[in-house]
DNA sequence: CTTTATTGTTCAATATTATTGAACTACAGG
DNA sequence: CCTGTAGTTCAATAATATTGAACAATAAAG
């Protein structure tokens, strides 16, 4: 786990960035999961929650793009990695932005099941 | 032009689509001009005002990325192409999401400026 | 109707990004 | 020190994006 890990301060990140990293499914799914969590889940047991496949080098990227968009803010805790969003940072800096695009993001969800099941 | 110009129905959107759409600042810029502008802002006109060197194969490509994603919605008027946002669609289809989105790129504009400025 | 200008599209070549297997680093427990 | 686990890095490959050049569609003029 080689480098120390950097986070951009709050004012540095982008719109741009941010959306870049939540037009991934899976990175957007990875949010979500890490809001939901009780505890914060590492790159194992996301892939396992996600019931996605997915090689543990592209979960390190995925990490890696939303660590650095400034979206999760993530520790070393013995071996693992334990990632958290910055919810209150983010909030500050781009009010709504990320609660409106979670919010339209199971606004999908909901039409879709309602879509197939009808 | 070609082939007729095809647009997504407003539930078929994905918020993927969408944020890929405008994770690319050319098309942000575009989307917020077109919002913008008294008229609709063909090609050429949108490249003059957003004093970006872009070849009109490029200009091409992006209306095609927001077209597709279901964020305009495009006509051929004789020769030109005449683009509107389908804001009431959206609207109804992702409430608050493209209004946020603009509103973060605002804020971001502004706090750049600050810090350029002062 | 032909010619010329304007606007935008398509295609294909090139450049940039993303994905992922394999080798590696770091730590924990014995 | 050895083994297992978690994650990173690198390099090869795959997928996307960019853009120049050729093209299609329309308009206006002659």
């Amino acid at each position: 786990m080689s480098r120390p890990l950097t986070h951009p301060n709050i004012e540095d990140t982008t719109v741009a960035g941010i959306l870049h990293a939540l037009a991934d499914p899976v990175r957007l799914t990875i949010v979500r999961e890490l809001l939901r969590a009780e505890a914060s889940l590492n790159c194992t047991q996301m892939t396992d929650r996600l019931e996605v496949e997915m090689p543990k080098s592209t979960c390190s990227q995925h990490y890696r793009i939303l660590r650095e968009s400034g979206l999760i803010f993530s520790e070393r805790k013995g071996v693992e990695l334990t990632s958290r969003v910055r919810v209150h940072e983010l909030e500050t800096r781009f009010p709504g932005l990320l609660s409106t695009i979670l919010k339209a993001y199971e606004q999908e969800t909901r039409a879709t099941q309602r879509r197939e099941g009808g």
